[in-house]
DNA sequence: CAGAGATGCGACACTGCTGTTTCAGATAAA
DNA sequence: TTTATCTGAAACAGCAGTGTCGCATCTCTG
């Protein structure tokens, strides 16, 4: 409904549209059985309207998931997987990623059950990090007979864990470059002591 | 209301609670949002003698995840940290606790606000585990300036993507034992390439 | 400025879940 | 066998949320 071109939307439902899906990231992130109700009043607008804007509850979390997967493939897009060194690629994308699943944090997570369109881009996120890990491990920086899948999941696992952000955390953790580089590290060479080199 | 001892019950009440505490582990995991009634019809019984037996959906839910953490706190017990070789017990204990989560996939999963004896609970849990990690890293195997809780939240994080499990995942990948060693494994040593030893 | 479009407001019907009550009949315990 | 307890069945009131109206009023756009 909202992305129903049949003819362009004015300046202002425009406006609400962003507004509504902004609010209903920020509600439910922190309440996922919030109702529409609390999410208008979020969003400075009438219940009313965000039925008129999306028709279901489902078409609003809906929209919101695409919107998170773009978003998110955007995140590892802007790492340069294709052209940069592997190595960095990884860096610059987790660091991308921590800051989107940041911000998304109820549209990415998995209190959520995504439309077709946002497990379409999830899949090929996941198609996109085999090949840049694939890529890694061609270079030898991954175990030669490493499970590219097992990696891409603990990669995800560690990228999750690390948003889950300890309270008492020294505030240098919630740098993304910061994180992102003890991601990687851990993903790499675990948790063990380091070979003398 | 469940655990209240005023007067021992009877051995078909104390069934009822059993049947529907197995019930509602069972259809809250695969829906969380499940209807009491639901729950009732899982367990054989009528939504009234739920009623009887717990008060409230919350209070359901808490003895579910109370019981849960126990369980779970035993899992870890039973890889006896305190006497065994400690890379052996973190062995045991996480294939113990990745029968335990596969069990309990709800009241031990994200989607659920534990009850306050289900976070001491936790809270003791993670204790126990930073102490066993503290152990190995005092017998090397875990880097000397290692962060502790960091490792603890990694390994968490690993047991949890484990459990995942890819539908097209060889049937190998089921037996927890195997999963453990592949958990540990990575916990210690990462994806990347092993010395030459 | 004129008019198409968007919003707020209030109302409505409807659904599904919750929690409680009553009572007759089944079941364990002594 | 007797008695206390437990259960199923069938109601009931209540509540919160959903989705849909119509209509007056505001505000963009050309």
């Amino acid at each position: 409904m909202s992305n129903t071109p049949g003819r362009p939307l004015r300046a202002d439902a425009e406006r609400s549209i962003r507004a509504i899906l902004a609010a209903a990231e920020r509600v439910l992130a922190e309440t996922p059985g919030a109702s529409m109700e609390q999410i208008a009043e979020a969003a400075g607008v009438t219940r009313t309207t965000v039925h008129r804007r999306f028709a279901n509850r489902q078409a609003l979390v809906d929209a919101l998931t695409a919107e998170a997967a773009a978003k998110l493939a955007e995140a590892i897009e802007d790492g340069r997987p294709e052209t940069a060194p592997p190595l960095v690629a990884l860096h610059r994308a987790t660091a991308n990623v921590l800051r989107v699943k940041a911000a998304w944090g109820f549209a990415l997570g998995p209190a959520v059950t995504h439309s077709e369109q946002a497990v379409r881009t999830h899949d090929e996120i996941a198609r996109r990090c085999r090949e840049l890990l694939g890529r890694i491990r061609e270079q030898g920086a991954i175990a030669a007979d490493a499970d590219l899948e097992w990696v891409r999941r603990v990669f995800y696992a560690l990228i999750g864990e690390a948003l889950h952000g300890d309270p008492g955390a020294a505030p240098a953790d919630a740098d993304p470059d910061a994180l992102a580089a003890r991601i990687v590290d851990t993903l790499l060479h675990g948790v063990g002591p380091r070979p003398a080199r």
